[in-house]
DNA sequence: TCCATTTCAAGAGCAGTGCTCTCGAAAGTG
DNA sequence: CACTTTCGAGAGCACTGCTCTTGAAATGGA
C-alpha cells in the first residue's frame, strides 16, 4: 500500500523531526536561545549538520517551532490551572490563571525569554503563533464575561478619547463584554507579564524578596482593577 | 610633565574608547544586540578586530557599556521629561515619567530591549548597573513622596500577609512613605515596563491600534492604583 | 520484478564569529 | 639613553549558519 510505505516515511519524518526539537529545547533550557547551536544539536543525535536542514531549512525556523511550542506550553498550564477552579469565583479564577503564567514561567525562564522577551532580531512572528499566543487571554476574556454574566464585573468609565479604540478593541476580542472592560483587560494582561517578566529577567533582585506573596497580591490588585468584584 | 604626557596617552585611550561605544551603539540601534559584532566594529573603525581587546576584554563587556549608557539614556530621558513638570500635580508628574518611558521606549527599541527584554546569556548585571538601573523608579518615588507631603497619596490596605516584606521593601526603598503606597509602587512599576514592552516587542499588533491613547489611559489607571488622587 | 524518481545523510567548503598569542613599533619613564 | 609599558597588526584556533555535491537508500509505477 502506498500510503502504508509512505506513511512509514511520514513517521520516520516526523520522529526525527519531533528528536530535533526535543534536542533543541533541551539546548534552549540549559543555555538560551543564543547559545542554541544547530551543529551541536545534530553533533548530539548523532547526526551531521547538513542533514538537519532537511527538517528545519533554517536556524530561525527551529526557533519559530520552539516558539509554538512555548506558547502552547504556556497556554496548556494556564487552562489546566484554570480548569481546576472553573467554577470558582472570577476573582480567584483570574490569580489562579495569573499565577500558573507565573509558575510556568519561572519554570521555563528561557523559552519565556523567548516568547515575551526580546523579540530574535530577523524574526518577524508568522500566523501560526498568534493563535498559540492568544490563549492565555482568552482565558481571562472568559472569566470576564461569566463575571459580567453574573454582575460581578463593575465597569470603570473610559476617557472620552479612548471610546474609538475601546469599541474597536472590544468588536475585535469580545463584543459581548462592554468597551470599558475589555480594554483595562488588555492593559492588565499586559502588566501581568511586566510583574512576571521583572521576577524572570532578575530586575526584583534587590528588591522584592518575598516574590510570591508580592505576586499575588499584585493580581489581586489587577482583578480588582479591570472591574472584577470580589464575591461570596 | 608626566601626567600631561600619559595624560594624551589617557586621553587618545578615552577617545577610542568612546569611539568604539557609539559604533557599538549605532549597530546595536540598526540590527540588535544579537548581531553585534566585535568584528564589525573594528572594521567600521579601521582597525584590527584584536586591537579592539585592548578597550573591550571581551564582548559582553562592551554590552554591559552599552547597557549601563542605555540605562543612564533612559533615566536622563525620563529625568528631563519630569523637569519640565516638576511643579504640576502628582498624577501629571507620573504620567509624564510613564511617557517618557515609552517614548524613548520606542525611539530606541534596541537599546530597550537590551535592558529590559531577554537578559544577555552569560551577563549577570554588575554593580554599576543597579544606580543607573534605579533612577526611573527613584523618579516614581519623588513623585509619590511629595504627594504623600501633600495629602495626595490614598494607601490601600495590604493583606496581611505582606505586610513584612511591604515593611521591608519600604525601609529599603522609602522609609518616609507607607508600605503600603511603596509597595504599590513597586507593582505599577514593573507593570509599567510590562505595558511598554508589549508595545515595542510587537505583543499589541492587531490587538491595539491607537496605543498612545492606550498607554496614556492605562498609566492613569496606574497612578490611580498606587492611590495617587487627582486634585486640582 | 525492474527501473526511474524521490528522499535523505554525509562530506567538503565558504564566510563569518569571539578570542588568544606573538611580534614589532611606538610612546612614556627613570 | 636605556627600560618599561602600551598598543596595533597579523596569524591562527575553534566555532557558527548555511550551501553544494555526491552517493546510497527507499519509494512508486510499468
Amino acid at each position: 500500500m502506498s500510503s502504508a510505505t509512505s506513511g512509514a516515511r511520514a513517521r520516520a519524518r516526523v520522529e526525527v523531526t519531533a528528536a530535533i526539537k526535543d534536542e533543541a529545547r533541551r539546548q534552549l533550557a540549559a543555555d538560551g536561545a543564543a547559545k542554541l547551536s544547530l551543529r551541536a544539536v545534530a553533533r548530539e543525535l548523532g547526526m551531521v549538520s547538513s542533514a538537519l536542514y532537511r527538517y528545519f531549512p533554517s536556524r530561525d525556523d527551529l526557533l519559530t517551532a520552539l516558539i509554538i511550542d512555548a506558547y502552547d506550553s504556556l497556554g496548556a498550564a494556564a487552562e489546566g490551572a484554570h480548569a481546576e477552579v472553573a467554577s470558582a469565583e472570577p476573582v480567584r479564577r483570574w490569580t489562579v490563571v495569573c499565577e500558573a503564567v507565573r509558575s510556568w514561567a519561572l519554570a521555563h525562564p528561557h523559552e519565556y525569554a523567548l516568547i515575551y522577551g526580546s523579540p530574535v532580531p530577523g524574526y518577524s512572528a508568522p500566523d501560526s503563533t498568534i493563535e498559540a499566543a492568544a490563549r492565555v487571554g482568552q482565558l481571562l476574556i472568559g472569566i470576564l464575561r461569566d463575571a459580567h454574566q453574573g454582575r460581578g464585573v463593575a465597569a470603570r468609565p473610559l476617557p472620552g478619547g479612548l471610546r474609538p479604540e475601546a469599541e474597536r478593541i472590544a468588536a475585535d476580542l469580545a463584543p459581548d463584554l462592554p468597551p470599558a472592560v475589555i480594554t483595562a483587560m488588555v492593559a492588565a494582561w499586559a502588566q501581568l507579564f511586566g510583574l512576571v517578566g521583572f521576577e524572570v529577567f532578575g530586575q526584583f533582585n534587590r528588591v522584592v524578596e518575598d516574590r510570591s506573596a508580592f505576586f499575588s497580591y499584585a493580581v489581586t490588585q489587577l482583578a480588582h482593577g479591570v472591574g472584577l468584584l470580589e464575591q461570596k
